[in-house]
RNA sequence: UCCUCGAUAGCUCAAUCGGCAGAGCGAGCGGCUGUUAACCGCUAGGUUCCAGGUUCGAGACCUGGUCGAGGAGCCA
């Protein structure tokens, strides 16, 4: 009886007969000889039949097999370099086949590029496809290592709830839903502020999961629901919380690096730029940009692309923006210090400097853009009020939160991490709705 | 909400000035002992997004609509 094996495990086997459970990803006859690419979850094989190996109607079998019917493949694992597969290099010289189910003839996924409109209508047969495999799993490796840096880092995963009450953010729209006889309730779009409660018990700790933004955006950069990472520190000041974000953000990077090399390899992503994601990252303050990005505006002649970088003090990045000043360098950028008026109540005034805030953004480089957005928050209850009051926000709702400011409030911080911007420049793609296994869009919730 | 672009075979697309609806892939059959999204031959496959209009004649032009994509704003 041969060893079952995955194919990842491929090239410990070499010389030994296996067996592999999986599906066939496309098949190629040449007479007397088939070649099945098979996938089991864990990548792709070659298997080869030759005629003279098999029963004739085994053989005859293997030659119509329609792509993605199920099978148990036993036979010799040999290298060699024409074999196609991820990692490839590896093949399977066909000894037995078992068909577990025939696929039917209809299968809609093509080898060969798709629209998105199709393709999305199908995402779940999509994901079956090299590419779509290969960046899911590099997203299962960023999470992992994202809860593994925290988990040996002295942070505790504190589960924030989805139903919320009321807005944290303000004016951000909200999914909204009945609540039996409370009323309304709403999908998080942040666990930040059940953050800031879990601190003051747990000192460090991060919530990790989904959250929903009914925006009505409609760019390569947005989903409307989306998973978000978000550390919380207490007696942590700006500083500290970039220190964090470099620990966090170099070891996804490399830790992709170092498990990844396969599905990178086949996204065609040039690692060298990945390499480059260690140590401390460039600091800009805000200002600095401003100044840069107003600089560059007043240089542009082309008249289309200078109004896309209008810019002036005061006013939030846009995406050409960010584009541009992840341009000046290879690794990510810190950017801090933004005007208190584009960010969220809740971030510390700068010292000296009411009109700029403690918050931080960290911007993806190669144009990718802003990948974490964190700050210093106000730890002082009336300073906290009295932007609440600003704001329009409704105090009573705030309750809990200033409540926090009266117990033992110290100096914290935290930011967000978007993962699906993670994944999408890791691999390089175009658009973070192939960073998720099932996107939602402003204009999509099937399937 | 605004701007731009698009919709033709299962998929990706072509169709010149408004004049017979086309190709590649996929599917079926046949051929080939090293294919890499194989290749070669044959076969099947169409409500040209919808509703009107102009015209001898519309996939193409006009009006209205539907759906999708990219971008802006907002954000991670």
């Amino acid at each position: 009886m041969a060893e079952q094996i995955s194919v990842s495990q491929i090239s410990k086997y070499i010389g030994q007969e296996v067996t592999i459970k999986g599906w066939v990803y496309n098949r190629t006859d040449k007479g007397k000889l088939c070649f099945l690419l098979v996938r089991d979850g864990s990548g792709f094989i070659q298997c080869v039949a030759f005629k003279g190996d098999l029963q004739p109607e085994t053989f005859d079998l293997l030659t119509h097999l329609p792509q993605e019917s199920a099978v148990i493949v036993t036979g010799a694992v040999r290298e060699d370099k024409r074999a196609p597969g991820i990692p490839g290099g590896y093949e399977l010289g066909v000894k037995q086949i078992e068909i577990v189910q025939e696929a039917g003839l209809d299968y809609p996924m093509s080898l060969k590029d798709h629209g998105p409109d199709f393709a999305l209508d199908h995402r779940h047969l999509w994901i079956r496809m090299q590419s779509q495999w290969a960046i899911l799993r590099v997203r299962a490796v960023v999470m992992a290592a994202t809860r593994a840096w925290l988990d040996s880092n002295g942070f505790f995963e504190m589960s924030a709830p989805i139903l919320t009450p009321a807005a944290a953010e303000g004016t951000t729209t909200l999914f909204e839903t009945e609540y039996f006889d409370e009323g309304k309730a709403y999908l998080a779009q942040t666990g930040q502020l059940y953050n800031e409660a879990n601190i003051f018990a747990f000192g460090k700790v991060y919530c990790f999961g989904p959250t929903f933004r009914a925006e009505k955006s409609k760019t390569r950069r947005h989903l409307t629901e989306f998973w978000m990472l978000e550390p919380e520190i207490a007696f942590c000041d700006l500083g500290g919380l970039m220190e964090v974000e470099e620990g966090l953000i170099t070891h996804i990077a490399q830790t992709v690096l170092r498990d990844c090399a396969a599905e990178l390899k086949f996204l065609g992503r040039d690692v060298s730029k990945l390499e480059n994601v260690t140590g401390a990252f460039p600091r800009m303050s805000y200002d600095d940009a401003a100044k840069y990005l107003i600089d560059l505006y007043e240089k542009e002649t082309d008249s289309e692309r200078k109004e896309l970088l209008k810019f002036e003090w005061g006013m939030d990045f846009g995406a050409p923006h960010e584009a541009e000043l992840t341009k000046l360098h290879d690794k990510p950028l810190f950017v801090y210090g933004y005007p208190s008026a584009v960010k969220a109540f809740y971030m510390e005034p700068w010292p000296g400097r009411p009109e700029v805030c403690k918050s931080v953004d960290l911007l993806a480089p190669e144009g990718y853009g802003e990948i974490c957005g964190g700050s210093e928050r106000i730890s002082d209850h009336d300073a906290l009020l009295a932007r609440i009051h600003k704001e329009g926000l409704p105090e009573e709702a705030f309750k809990w939160y200033l409540e926090l400011r009266k117990y033992g409030s110290v100096p914290h911080s935290g930011f967000g991490m978007g993962v699906e911007r993670v994944v999408a420049w890791i691999c390089g793609i175009e658009h973070i709705r192939e960073a998720i296994p099932f996107p939602r869009t402003i204009k999509r919730v099937y399937p």
